[in-house]
DNA sequence: TATTGTTATACTCTATAACTATA
DNA sequence: TATAGTTATAGAGTATAACAATA
């Protein structure tokens, strides 16, 4: 059986990265956090009073499909809104919105870890330049 | 503005994956092609008479999904369906599919040379080899 | 006029369960 | 029993268009 994809660095980097993202997934369910939830927590965390927009503009993440997002992590009382003026609002974590974030960080930095230990450590350095000039050269 | 997701080499590896399957998604909507159909027309142009639980297990794919995705080329007269056996049916391109897939590979080969490009030449061994690791280690 | 947030909608890919018919 | 293909359905993430309220 041929595999004419085997020879496409970028048909392996979509692979690698879904088998990333389905790992990353199925570690976050015990906290009923998805990864695009997890990282607009984190953001929060670290930026605190930052806007929804603002937030999209970080992780590439439409106005549009923030504002469901944003709606469910206040639903859960993860994260408290505060009027900017008129049109914006800023974010904060709440109480449990920090205890889970902090879960959070746990599960992210095992799963980084163990990212990097599955590539051999010759490529390591590598790998990581080359996924952050993609990621630069590439989001424009 | 801190951005506590420019640490995580796995977020990156998210990050660039998504641009550039985005830019492929572009760069073959003029054949009116989607990435998964154009891997899937790949290999069956690569292995003549495959089923399509075979190209599943090659592009991990469920054997749930293969059925549309299938079913949606033969109606394009790109595949034609020849029975194996009872259960079994043996794809291969019809001459339509064969002058798609040759435009696909053109798109194809562009599209991962610009990806190379993109990544400075001192990296691009250890990125290659960082995704294929990661590819074959966590695809299980 | 441009921006923030929102709603509605659609598309792509993936995931699970259940079913048939065959082996 | 196990496998090939199918159907139905749901979920996650993303994309566009349009709108109201505000700057």
């Amino acid at each position: 059986m041929k595999d004419p994809m085997m020879r496409y660095p970028g048909y392996a980097l979509r692979r690698a990265s879904a088998a990333a993202m389905a790992r990353l997934a199925s570690d976050l369910a015990v906290l009923s956090v998805r990864p695009t939830e997890a990282s607009v927590l984190m953001v929060v965390d670290a930026n605190p009073g930052i806007t929804q927009s603002e937030i999209g503009k970080l992780l590439d993440i439409a106005r549009a499909n923030m504002a469901p997002l944003a709606s469910r992590l206040h639903k859960r009382h993860l994260m408290a809104r505060a009027r900017i003026d008129g049109r914006s609002q800023g974010l904060r974590l709440t109480e449990a919105g920090g205890v889970l974030v902090r879960r959070i960080e746990k599960i992210v930095t095992a799963y980084e870890a163990e990212l990097l230990a599955r590539i051999p450590a010759a490529h390591r350095a590598g790998f990581v330049a080359g996924v952050r000039a993609l990621w630069g050269a590439w989001s424009q």
